[in-house]
DNA sequence: CCATTAACACGGT
DNA sequence: ACCGTGTTAATGG
């Protein structure tokens, strides 16, 4: 499979375009479940979960991204309000674009107009691939569709040294199952050889 | 904070 | 009646 940067502009280019950087602490909101899309954001470094809750509280995370991926994109173009919250999971840096200035990006630089499509389509594509997934009352399905994404992603392309970064619990809410489920099911995956555990780290 | 385990309730097959 | 998941609680890292 291609491997896709999922974006990372320049950031040169961004504070050319009215770009300002951003220090946000560990659990600190960037925006909230329906806000309008008012900037492009960047990760410069940190990590950032989008996410909602449901009528019980329990929390559903959509997506998580990591250092040069951009996130909330798809609504600078929808003049829609944002279904998730987006918020950092450590401490993070990130450059924002103002929408209008961030349009005028893309116009200009017709490079990254190829290249967000590139992203979005990528991200469309592997929605439609969780969801499948997600459809599996089976819980072993579902970790490994999350975890071919992640991999995918993650443009590794050696047989299995990838190892998954996330927690058992952000897994978890990734997958819309209970942590102790993700927990037996990850063992007896290891078990019957499809990933390698070692020391509570996840090699696929 | 996170991961693991056990005991139990409960629903589906 | 069995199996797997969620719930709760205890324990260890």
């Amino acid at each position: 499979m291609k491997t896709i940067s999922c974006m990372n502009i320049g950031e040169d280019i961004l504070y050319s375009y009215g770009g300002e950087i951003r220090q946000y602490k560990k659990g600190e909101l960037i925006y909230r479940e329906g806000d309008h899309a008012l900037y492009y954001f960047q990760i410069v470094n940190g990590k950032v979960k989008l996410n909602n809750y449901d009528e019980e509280g329990k929390e559903f995370i959509h997506n998580i991204f990591g250092g040069k991926q951009s996130f909330g994109d798809s609504l600078l173009f929808l003049d829609k309000f944002y279904p998730t919250n987006a918020v950092c999971i450590g401490p993070s840096e990130i450059i924002r674009v103002p929408k209008e200035q961030f349009l005028k990006l893309i116009k200009t630089e017709p490079k990254f107009s190829l290249e967000m499509n590139a992203c979005l389509s990528q991200r469309l594509y592997f929605k439609a691939i969780m969801l499948q997934s997600m459809a599996s009352l089976n819980p072993a399905s579902r970790l490994t569709g999350l975890l071919d994404y992640l991999k995918s992603y993650h443009d590794d392309s050696c047989g299995s040294c990838f190892q998954v970064e996330l927690t058992r619990q952000q897994i978890a809410n990734l997958v819309g199952l209970r942590v102790e489920t993700v927990i037996r099911a990850l063992k007896k995956m290891g078990k019957e050889g499809y990933i390698t555990i070692e020391n509570r780290k996840i090699i696929y």
